[in-house]
DNA sequence: CACCCTACTGTCAGATAATGGCAGCAGCGA
DNA sequence: TCGCTGCTGCCATTATCTGACAGTAGGGTG
């Protein structure tokens, strides 16, 4: 069976993956062990799968920062779960999360046979009322500093309007009742804070480094909270 | 390229969805346009690549309700609002939906690079409480019954916790303010009402089949309540 | 039990597709 | 200009898939 082949493929995409920069072919097909020729063949066909590579004369290729699923069998319950999540992200979510539930939802629909389609219009309505909290922060830039483990300048209103400043080192972003907070080392509070980041007047970024990693802030602000990690 | 292979594979699983009784190999790969030989071929691979399909001697194959997903690419926006979509399904939906979501999140967990995989853990963190509302109804029966167009007897207990008896037409099963619901026409009310599962008491099933056709139903709920179709 | 239908496996020759090497064109940067 | 790279066409070689036939085994029916 051509089994070799997807997965010759599925690992080339890994391999892209982890460069950042632009890769040459040659050094593509040597780490798959394949000549140029097929390399060049096999990028084709990643790409008529629907993988964004760019390819550059003189550069090398870029993959599109995503992911590629390879082929799987989900269940009824599991399609169905897949589904009614992707809708309420779609409609509780910041504006650029809801956008990738939407185009999820777009791919998946399309690949699913009419019946079960249906099947899922009348099984999984989501007929709450939309609570779209966008506004407030810049979630790029928190994003930005959480990967970087930088810390930011906040001016954060709290729940009695008072505007305060602070520094702090953010290290993850979710959802608490459906509103959207970063949490945060508050450097003034000496403590882990949580922010709404509907109410983050701004944020600046700065050139500080903090000083701890952020899976070990992670882990303690789960410990103190009583979070278990996520399934 | 073996693009005519898998595509083939993909098109002898839905003709096997197609069928819900057993279906002898050599009438698929009549249909499928392939010899008996190479059927029991492909029945291999799919079996190896997870699709649930049970051959038995004397029988024929049947394919275990589900589906499978072509390989696909998504972005950090898609995979984010899958998997956050899914995560909150987990902790909000009933047992069934939600054991699903575990399940597909295990999946997809599986398939994930490392590092996207942290990515995620920073930044769609679900913090807020789980409220699951088990118990109640029988959301398989209630199902069953939206599938076949059948009447059901309810006992419901309203909201001044008083029961009452009626006869219902449900059409559809959704979510309000995460709360399960099966919305129907009701034939006390002569109106459509929604039902909270947790609040229905018993539901038995009947043999009627109750006059109107499920699509329709659901159309006209959506235009009295002003709900436009679902993404 | 016999009989039929079916799933499954082994083998092997022929058909089909993938591969690698080579040559050549085009775009990019120095 | 040069070197590096992406990309395509061609073709012989190689790998893989396919179909046909034979055979084993399990289930259902009479």
């Amino acid at each position: 069976m051509t089994v070799a082949r997807s997965e010759r493929l599925l690992a080339l995409l890994q391999t892209l993956r982890r460069y950042r920069q632009p890769v040459s072919g040659a050094k593509l097909a040597a780490e798959t062990g394949v000549s140029l020729r097929t390399l060049y063949r096999d990028i084709a066909s990643l790409q008529a799968q629907g993988a964004f590579i760019e390819g550059e004369a003189g550069l090398g290729y870029v993959l599109r920062p995503g992911f590629m699923l390879p082929p799987m069998m989900f269940s009824e319950e599991e399609i169905e779960a897949l589904v009614l999540g992707s809708r309420w992200v779609a409609r509780t979510a910041d504006s650029r999360l809801a956008a990738g539930a939407v185009d999820a939802l777009a791919k998946i629909a399309a690949v699913l046979p009419p019946d079960l389609k249906e099947e899922l219009d009348n099984s999984t309505l989501l007929v709450g009322t939309p609570r779209r909290n966008d506004g407030g922060a810049d979630l790029a830039l928190i994003r930005r500093a959480i990967r970087a483990e930088h810390v930011l300048e906040l001016a954060y209103e709290d729940e009695k309007a008072a505007l305060t400043h602070r520094n702090v080192w953010p290290f993850a972003l979710g959802f608490f009742d459906s509103v959207r907070v970063m949490i945060a080392w508050c450097e003034l509070r000496k403590d882990f804070r949580h922010f709404r980041t509907d109410r983050i007047a701004s944020a600046v970024w700065t050139e500080k480094r903090y000083p701890r990693r952020r899976p070990v802030l992670l882990k303690e602000w789960r410990e103190k909270e009583g979070i278990p990690a996520q399934p």
